[in-house]
RNA sequence: GGGGAGAUACCAAAGUGGCCAACUGGGGCAGACUGUAAAUCUGCUGGCUUACGCCUUCGUAGGUUCGAAUCCUGCUCUCCCCA
């Protein structure tokens, strides 16, 4: 089986002293420069930002999205009527879609794995549904994402190796199954979306080279990485990336999913991936939590109190330079929305800014030195 | 002036003889958060201590009791009703 259609990525400059590299992936809904953040916006909307300040502001390049809750809710029928998701929440930008595979993972009280594929409970009213490999590319195919996602399994961080080689078997099934519907089918909007597969096999070499090279065969647009940073230790995640590095094709892009902190990023672009997504900047944005380029602020502590310093000084982002670090607190304390609004889009920004650097560092050809001398900044503790 | 009710930790508010350093909520202080069931969750919040534990607390001064936030008496203060 190979995927017929194309999604063209080209490289751009290559880093001397690691795998990072920059790139351009273009879609039909614009043009994604590598290495990338994704901003989250798993029920159709980034939380606490609006689309305006996401694209001037923030300079996201591509949004998420989410398979099972935007199939539960509003539901596949309105999205189709709207004429796609990008339609339905006015976004013209490049989206990618998760599967419905990290639910599997983080829903996994209320689901019953098959070899068929997933039974859910929803979270929302209880209603029973399946996710087959099948299932998830037709809701895909519905919302219209540019990237959509096969659906696999992430197995939890301590796994042993025999559950994640079980685990494995089921994905790389689903993985082939999703593949073939893909080609059978046809976008239903007009403009191009590219299939992922997912590699998986926790923490054990083994078994992430055997996912590498079982989804190389698909000849797909791009790779994801899936099932880390699920509870294992952080230097095994990299070593994960450095087994699979030589793997995987150096001419398609590499999804890094769910990952990560700043610092995570920067040592993934060190590893070869071109592509992110977390919550974490806009979760943590909400509850109080500041990614600077000094280091980290939690807004609430009482030390911020009485600074009317700007939130970064460095800062790209709008709110920067115009909200004080007091001010920002007084909102989080008083529990005032616009706290979460602003903090979400400095920490958006910040992302931004970040794999912009880091862009520019490759094509300096300095990435590793700032790389080093830049994640001892962002782990400092303000 | 007469009658009634009440004073508990930062605030509110349980507790009416031992299981009380004292429920609970708020506030305060801190921590967590990685393909979002999260504007969420967790811990601490009298003092010393890592902890065990010890010490000082339920308006105030005494008393009863093996033992008191809880029972009795005086005092101080607050609130309500009537005049």
């Amino acid at each position: 089986m190979t995927i017929t259609e194309n999604m063209k990525f080209e490289k751009t400059a290559k880093d001397p002293d690691s795998s990072a590299s920059c790139g351009l992936l273009y879609t039909d809904h614009g043009v994604i420069e590598t290495p990338i953040f994704m901003p989250v916006g798993t029920s159709g909307t980034v939380k606490a930002v609006f689309h305006r300040d996401l694209k001037n502001d923030i300079k996201a390049q591509i949004i998420l999205g989410n398979t099972y809750h935007l199939y539960l809710r509003p539901g596949t029928e309105i999205i189709r009527k709207a004429g796609g998701l990008h339609k339905f929440i006015s976004w013209d930008g490049p989206i990618l879609t998760d599967s419905g595979g990290y639910q599997v993972f983080s829903l996994a009280a209320n689901r019953k794995l098959t070899t068929e594929g997933c039974t859910f409970r929803s979270h929302i009213d209880g209603s029973k549904h399946l996710f087959s490999p099948e299932v998830v590319v037709e809701i895909q195919r519905v919302i219209g994402a540019d990237i959509i996602m096969a659906l696999d399994e992430c197995p939890p961080g301590d796994s042993d190796h025999a559950y994640a080689k079980k685990s494995l078997k089921l994905t790389k099934n689903w993985l082939e199954r999703g593949a073939v519907h893909f080609d059978s089918t046809e976008p239903l909007y007009g403009y191009k979306q590219a299939f992922f597969p997912i590699v998986q096999g926790c923490i054990y070499p083994d078994l992430r080279i055997e996912s590498a090279e079982h989804a190389v065969k698909l000849n797909s647009e791009g790779y994801a990485i899936g099932g880390l940073s699920v509870g294992e230790p952080t230097e095994l995640m990299y070593q994960m990336l450095e087994v699979i590095d030589p793997i995987l094709p150096k001419d398609k892009p590499r999804y890094l999913m769910g990952v990560g902190t700043p610092s995570n990023i920067l040592e993934g672009v060190a590893r070869g991936i071109d592509m992110f997504d977390c919550v974490m900047p806009t979760r943590n944005a909400r509850n109080g939590m500041l990614f600077t380029s000094e280091g980290v602020i939690n807004i609430k502590n009482r030390k911020w109190a009485d600074d009317l310093s700007f939130l970064d000084i460095n800062g790209t982002s709008f709110v920067d330079m115009v909200y004080s670090k007091a001010y920002l607190r007084h909102l989080f304390v008083a529990g005032e929305i616009l706290g979460a609004q602003i903090a979400s889009e400095h920490n958006l920004a910040f992302y931004l800014w970040l794999v912009k650097e880091a862009r520019n560092h490759i094509k300096a050809g300095d990435f590793k030195a700032w790389k080093n001398s830049m994640i001892k900044r962002l782990e400092t503790k303000l």
